[in-house]
Formats: C-alpha cells, sequence, structure tokens
DNA sequence: ATATATATTTCAGCGCACTTAACTAATAAA
DNA sequence: TTTATTAGTTAAGTGCGCTGAAATATATAT
C-alpha cells in the first residue's frame, strides 16, 4: 500500500472506528460513576494541568463563569475536587484533585487502557510494534500541533 | 523500542492524547451544529446501520424507548430523519437519515478529517505509510472484537 | 378467539447544565 | 484615593434528557 490516497483513507477510518468506540466506552464509565459529562471533563482537566481557577476552566470548556463555579462546587461537594484560596490572588481559587478525585481520574484511564490492553493481545508482538511506533509518531505530532495552537499563550498555563 | 511494556505505554500514552483531542473537536462540532450529544449519536448511528427503529437507538444508548422516542422527534421535526411506518412490522417505525441529515453527518466527519489531514501533513510520507500500516491493523482488531461481543446477533442488524 | 408480548408514543415530573443579571471582594490603573 | 477591571458566587429562569406510568396499536402464542 503505497498509494498516498489510500493511506490517507485507512488512516481517517481507523480514526474514525476508534473514535466511535472510545465514545461509547467513556459515557458508559462517566455515566456509572455517577458524574455526569461536563464534570468528568473538569476532572480531567486537573488532571492534566494540576491545578488552575475557575475561569480556567469556563475558557476551556467554552461555558460562562457562572457555570463553571456551578460545576466546581458539585465537585467539591462529592469530595472529588478541593478549592482553596489563591494566595498570589485572594479574588481567584485554587482547584485541585483530591485523592478520591484522582482515583476516578485513574479509573478511568485505567478502565480505558485495559480496553487498549485487550486489543493488543489479538495482535502479535511485531504489529504491536508496528502500533507503538505510529503511536510515537502521532504523539509528536499531536504535541506539535498543540505547540502551533497558542503561541501567544504565557508559560504559566501549560495546559 | 523492544521492551514491550514500554510498547505497550507508548500506546495507552498515543491513544489517550486521540482521545482527549477528538472528544473536544467533536463537541464543539455538535454543539455549534445546535445540536446535542445524544441527538448527534442517533444521527451517527443511522448513517453506520442505514436504517433502524427507535427501540434499537434505546438499546444502543442505553435509554428508555421514551427517551429514544422524544429524541427522534426533535430531529424528525428538524429535517434530520425520516420516521415511516416499517412495512414487515406495523407497529415498529423505520427510522433513516434524511438527505440534510446525512449532510450533517458528512460534515462532521469531514471536519473531522481535515484535522486527521492536518496532523499528515505534519509528518514525512514514510511515517504516514507506518501509521496507515497501524490503522490498518487496529481496524481489523476493532473489527475483531465486535464479532467477539455479539455472537448471537442475527444478521438482521449489522451495527 | 383470547391472552400476552412487542413497538412506540404521550405526559408529568425530576435533575442537570446553562445563561443573564446582580452582587461581593480583591487587584490594577488613573 | 478613586475608578476600573478581574475572579468568583448567587439567584431566577430556560431547555434538555431522562424516567416511570399509562395508553395505543400491532403481532404472536395458546
Amino acid at each position: 500500500m503505497t498509494d498516498p490516497i489510500q493511506i490517507t483513507e485507512t488512516i481517517r477510518n481507523g480514526m474514525d472506528l476508534l473514535t466511535h468506540r472510545t465514545f461509547r466506552e467513556h459515557g458508559r464509565f462517566v455515566k456509572a460513576a455517577g458524574l455526569s459529562i461536563p464534570q468528568f471533563g473538569i476532572l480531567l482537566q486537573l488532571h492534566y494541568q494540576h491545578k488552575c481557577g475557575v475561569s480556567d476552566i469556563s475558557n476551556r470548556m467554552d461555558i460562562t463563569s457562572a457555570a463553571a463555579s456551578q460545576l466546581v462546587d458539585k465537585l467539591v461537594q462529592g469530595g472529588l475536587v478541593e478549592r482553596a484560596e489563591d494566595p498570589n490572588d485572594r479574588r481567584a481559587k485554587e482547584l485541585k484533585l483530591t485523592e478520591k478525585g484522582r482515583q476516578m481520574v485513574e479509573t478511568s484511564m485505567a478502565r480505558r487502557h485495559q480496553w487498549v490492553d485487550k486489543m493488543l493481545e489479538l495482535i502479535d508482538p511485531a504489529e504491536r510494534e508496528k502500533v507503538a511506533e505510529a503511536m510515537s509518531i502521532l504523539t509528536r505530532v499531536l504535541a506539535q500541533m498543540k505547540e502551533q495552537e497558542k503561541p501567544t499563550e504565557s508559560a504559566s498555563h501549560p495546559v
């Protein structure tokens, strides 16, 4: 297979399938965990950023700060997020995952990894290595794209 | 890279990034299209199955048939889905995408493909081929897993 | 023919995410 | 110091997705 069009087609198709699959898995897990998708989105954001303020959440999710505040509040009441005063700016809050919140994210990722691993079990080691190589290529290019998208961002918020 | 653990790790990590990314893209598109995630889920299901009944939707989405009926109704009113009587079973409905609905799905996929293509532009042809090979492996194994999961399914509903 | 099961719809009601608007408190600018 | 700006919260109200229950109509079983 060297036809460029067919190569693109193959990749598009594979991506579609992966996406489709992942969507359902994720939805089911979140639902089973008793959370909503937006709520879980906040947990994930906190997992990746380690800490942030309410406005960081509203920016990232394209919702008003009022909505973000309300969502966060539910997570705080659920014991998944810790909301403290930002020592540098007393108007702002410093949001972090609690241990319980961290575990929730861990579990969800473990669940996904379980699925990925099950998939890998069905192919032989040589193919597994090929897939790993492709993933490392994609990881690299995704990081590259992320850089390109945020040239104006300060170093203070490594999303 | 031949260490099995590292191979798995690399793949898991790549999958996580792809998932994360795709989620946001999809959410934004759906929102911009004036639909909800569940509504769009139905369009996608109809895209893959070509036609189905209300209960197929409720089964697949893990919601009651009442909920499915209501969701479908909104899509019908929006001109995205056609709801006709199933000639084989007059209790059931035969749901299909309208031309407008089909275009909506096409556009959303094109949007995603655009993003995938942009990603591919950043890597050289040799790497692109490697990625394609990996995707075809994954596509194969995904199909295989799907088979394993539905051994009792009749041939009438190729989801 | 009668009883039962299936496919869908309608309705009342609940919880959630979201928005706008008004408000508090703290920082930054004049 | 006053004036604006920024971060976050609160409250009222909207719309959506969802459920449970009741209703309708068709299909299947006895």
